[in-house]
DNA sequence: TCCCATT
């Protein structure tokens, strides 16, 4: 008997899954934690902050330490309306803030690239901790994103980041991070790696919880041989992305492929995913089975509605008559490449019928959002997603 | 040799 992948969705939908629509993104997540970009710092709350100079101005008031949020590693491409969409599923949300590129000049002004992090500022501080807690490596596209308590705005946390050059290919991400913690809080650290090889470049970044830690370190470090290196390392402040143009990041873009040439990890993320899915489905191990060697491609001679040869077709019902497609692209846009979206309109009224579609490229991302959004609460409704099926009966 | 963490 061939194993029937539309039946995911259906089994999906019953349990507890339904209940905590995120909370399917988060079990296929479980696994991926420890491969994503530098988390170890995702703890920094505001207990550990010294909130010496106490000036509550700008944007950040005392309250606002444990209800708002920042945001970072968001993709390229997430807009606000996704970002608030996101995090508006687990609480009432106050503010919500993507930050965009403000340089415009000579270059076109609608461009005003994300910078790929935001902030979310709930109106309960239990939704900002849930929110940490349930979406905080969450994988979106090519990134897992952090989500931390926002540190109080300051002219002092800024321009904290240093750029490290010249270290010695072994050091480890840890080695890094002891040599520079004499010097001050460390918020993230990252060496950079060959894609191919995974090998380290040698060339770093450490940021500081403040400048003036930044700045010792550089002092204390620059031309210094940290212990058992042949060759002193570089310690410089970092470029400031905030201040490239806009026709930087549109030709950095343009040489960037959309979609990276997943390395080891990223294969193994992407299995570790498929895997869950029909884990709690059948309750099977398909990494350990021949059919789970390449993910979808192996699973040619599967019986897979919703396959429409340009993608998956996934059917969205008990949308709102008002409904229209920017909501489908809010929706699913964040789980990964989405090429179609339609409402369907009754002919005379052009009110949504109750029902739409989306066509997304990638099986497994069209997976996770199926276990993501179904069940999912818009407005006053309880979504139903699943892959779309060949039958033609009416509901 | 430059990663996208302070509105």
């Amino acid at each position: 008997m061939a194993v029937r992948l539309c039946d995911v969705a259906s089994l999906l939908r019953s349990g507890s899954w339904a209940a905590e629509p995120w909370t399917g993104v988060i079990a296929a997540m479980e696994t991926q934690l420890s491969n994503g970009p530098t988390c170890n710092n995702t703890s920094n709350g505001p207990s550990t902050i010294s909130n010496n100079c106490s000036s509550p101005v700008e944007s950040g008031s005392i309250e606002d330490s444990k209800t708002n949020l920042i945001v970072n590693y968001l993709p390229q491409n997430m807009t606000q309306e996704e970002l608030k969409s996101l995090f508006g599923s687990i609480g009432e949300i106050e503010s919500c803030k993507l930050v965009r590129d403000k340089i415009t000049g000579n270059v076109k002004t609608w461009i005003r690239q994300s910078l790929g992090y935001g902030f979310v500022n709930y109106v309960d501080p239990k939704d900002a901790e849930k929110a940490i807690n349930t979406l905080n490596g969450l994988r979106l596209q090519t990134k897992t994103i952090k989500v931390s308590y926002a540190r109080p705005s300051s002219a002092s946390i800024r321009d904290a980041n240093l750029y490290v050059s010249g270290l010695p290919k072994t050091m480890t991400q840890k080695e890094l991070e002891q040599l520079f913690s004499q010097y001050g809080r460390i918020i993230t650290s990252r060496i950079l790696v060959d894609q191919v090889t995974g090998v380290s470049r040698g060339v770093g970044f450490i940021r500081f919880d403040r400048r003036i830690e930044a700045e010792e370190a550089i002092k204390g470090l620059n031309c210094q041989k940290p212990p058992g290196a042949t060759e002193p390392i570089t310690v410089k402040f970092a470029n400031n992305p905030s201040q490239k143009t806009s026709q930087a990041l549109l030709s950095q873009l343009y040489q960037s492929p959309n979609r990276r040439y997943p390395g080891p990890l990223a294969q193994q993320a992407q299995r570790f995913r498929l895997d869950n899915l029909l884990n709690m489905a059948y309750g099977v191990k398909s990494r350990f089975s021949p059919m789970a060697i390449d993910g979808v491609t192996s699973l040619a001679g599967i019986n897979i509605p919703g396959h429409a040869g340009t993608g998956w077709c996934i059917f969205v019902y008990n949308l709102a008559p008002d409904a229209d497609e920017s909501i489908l692209w809010q929706m699913f846009g964040p789980f990964g490449a989405v090429t179609n979206v339609k409402v369907i309109r009754d002919f005379n009224t052009s009110k949504c019928k109750g029902f739409g579609f989306v066509t997304m490229t990638n099986y497994d991302e069209a997976a996770v959002a199926i276990a993501s959004l179904n069940g999912y609460r818009l407005g006053d409704r309880v979504l139903q997603v699943s892959f779309k099926t060949n039958k033609t009966h009416k509901a």
